[in-house]
DNA sequence: CGACCGATTGATTCATGTCAACAGCAGTGG
DNA sequence: CCACTGCTGTTGACATGAATCAATCGGTCG
C-alpha cells in the first residue's frame, strides 16, 4: 500500500447516493454527489489518498479499525476473513467501507484491480462529525444505501436457480454502471468467476456451467471473459422474474398481509 | 392500527447498540442504550405511538415512507412485498426499521406478534437531524449495525447445508437474547416455521425436517413449537463450523490475502 | 363437531455440489 | 523461442440433499 498526501487536484471524498426520503429525486434511482464541495474539502483535510496493487490486501479481519475508505477507482471485495472465502459485498468507486465492531474489521477487504482510494481516520473523523450535522446526515444516506444494497445481496441468495442468481447478478452490475451513467449495451464484469461464485454462493463450476447455459440459450454474450452483453432482453427478463413466480405453494397467499 | 399519543411513562424511543469505533465497550458485544434520556425525550415529543395487533400490516412496499419505526414490545418482520414473501429481517425490540428509498418504503413490514412501537414522521425527524449531532451519530451507529446484521443474514444464506443454516439462525435468536441481557438456557422462537424457511432460504418442508433431524440427533430439544434448548453444545458449535471447513477445494488457497 | 392452520413426514425428482480431467493463458526462466 | 509452472475457466460423471407433491396429524377457533 502505498500513501500520497491528499492532493488538491480532486475535489476529495466523494460520496454517491440518493436520499431516501426525497421522492423520486432523481427519478428512475440516479444516484448522485450526496457531498458539497466544502465538505468534500474539509473531509480532504484530514485524509490520505491511498493506493493498492491488484489483489493486495487493504484490511484483513480483527485488524484494529482505525480508518473507513472512499474509493476513488478501482474495484474492492468485502469477504469473511476466517478462511471461509464468501464474499460480503463489492465495493466500487464513490463506495463507502472499512465498517467495524468494537473498533476491529469484522470482514476483510482486497483489491480486485489496481486502487486508489481516500483513507479516512476514524478519529478526526469523529471530529468532523460532531461540527457537521450535514455530512453525518449524508452518511445516514449512503449507509441505508449500503443497507439496501445488502438486502439485495440476501434476497438473491434466497434464490436457488443458479440462472436466476446469475441474472441478478448481472442485473445489479448493469444497474451500477447506469446508475453511475457509464455507457449500456455492455457489462463489465471485473471479478472472476470464483469471486462470483463467493458472492452469489454458487461453486466456481456452477458458475462456469450457468454462463454457458445462458450463452447457449441466447440470452446473453461473452466476448471478452469480463464482458458481457445482454443479448435477449425478454428472456433475461422472464429468468429474474421466475424466481417470484415458484413458491407459490399453499402457504403464501392471505397471511402475508391482511 | 392504533394510535395513541406518546405517554410519559416511557422516557421515549429507544435504540440499542454498541458504537463500532470503541474497542470492546462493553466487552462481549453486549449492546446498550445509544440515546440518553434527553434525546429520547426530545424524539418522543415528535412521535407518537402505535399498536398492531398479531398478523397486521405496518406497512407495505411502495407506501410513502413518511416515517420510521422503533419497536417498544413485539416482534416484526420485514419482508419482499412483491408476491415473493422472503423475509429480510426479524426486527426486535430496541430496533429501528422503515427504511425507505426515494420516498417509499422498500419493503412490506408485519407485526408477528402484538406490537407496540414508537412512530417517528420523517419531516420533524429531519429538524431534529439538523440539530443534533450527536443523535445523527447514533443513528450511524445502529445503521452500521443493522447492515452487520444484514451481512451475516446474507452469510447465512451462503450457507449450503440445512443444518449449518437453522443453527446459525438458532445462534442468531441466542446471542440476540444475550446481547439483551435476557435468560439464557432456552432459546425463545416467536416466528413460525413457515417465516423461518422464508428469512434462512429453506422450504418449509425441509425447515421441519432439519428440527427434527437436530432433535433425533440430541443436539437440540424442543419443548413447546416456539421453546427450544440448545442440549449439545459442543456438537451445535461443530454444525456452526462445519460450514467453513468444506469449500476448501483449490481456488483458495494463497490468493484471498497476499 | 367440522374447518382451518401449522407442522410433520414420506416418496420422488432434479439441480447443484463434488471430484476430476483438461484447456487457455500469462509469467518465468533457461 | 520454448518448456515449465500456476492460475483461471470449462466440461463431464456421479452423488447428494433439498424442493416438490401429497397425505396426515394435532391444535384452535367458531
Amino acid at each position: 500500500m502505498d500513501v500520497i498526501a491528499a492532493s488538491f487536484d480532486r475535489k476529495g471524498p466523494s460520496i454517491w447516493g440518493a436520499n431516501p426520503w426525497v421522492p423520486g429525486n432523481s427519478g428512475h434511482g440516479l444516484r448522485h454527489q450526496l457531498l458539497s464541495d466544502t465538505e468534500r474539502a474539509r473531509l480532504a483535510a484530514i485524509s490520505s489518498i491511498v493506493r493498492f496493487k491488484k489483489g493486495e490486501a487493504v484490511y484483513r479481519a480483527g485488524d484494529r479499525a482505525d480508518a473507513i475508505f472512499n474509493i476513488i477507482g478501482g474495484v474492492v471485495k468485502s469477504y469473511c476473513g476466517n478462511g471461509d472465502g464468501r464474499i460480503m459485498a463489492f465495493l466500487f468507486p464513490h463506495d463507502l467501507f472499512g465498517l467495524s465492531e468494537e473498533g476491529a474489521y469484522v470482514n476483510a477487504a482486497q483489491a480486485l484491480t489496481a486502487v486508489t482510494a481516500y483513507r479516512l481516520p476514524i478519529a478526526p473523523l469523529r471530529q468532523r462529525f460532531a461540527n457537521d450535522a450535514l455530512l453525518e446526515y449524508h452518511v445516514i444516506c449512503k449507509l441505508c444505501e449500503e443497507l439496501r444494497q445488502a438486502e439485495r445481496h440476501a434476497f438473491m441468495l434466497g434464490e436457488r436457480r443458479a440462472d436466476v442468481r446469475i441474472a441478478s447478478f448481472l442485473q445489479m452490475l448493469e444497474q451500477l454502471h447506469a446508475a453511475n451513467g457509464d455507457a449500456a449495451g455492455e457489462i463489465y464484469v471485473p471479478m472472476n468467476r470464483s469471486d462470483i461464485g463467493e458472492y452469489v454462493g454458487l461453486s466456481l463450476a456452477a458458475v462456469s456451467r450457468t454462463f454457458a447455459g445462458l450463452v447457449r440459450r441466447k440470452v446473453i454474450g461473452i466476448r471478452d471473459r469480463r464482458r458481457i452483453e445482454v443479448i435477449d432482453r425478454a428472456a433475461f427478463e422472464r429468468i429474474l422474474a421466475g424466481g417470484g413466480a415458484r413458491r407459490s405453494s399453499r402457504r403464501r397467499q392471505g397471511r402475508q398481509v391482511r
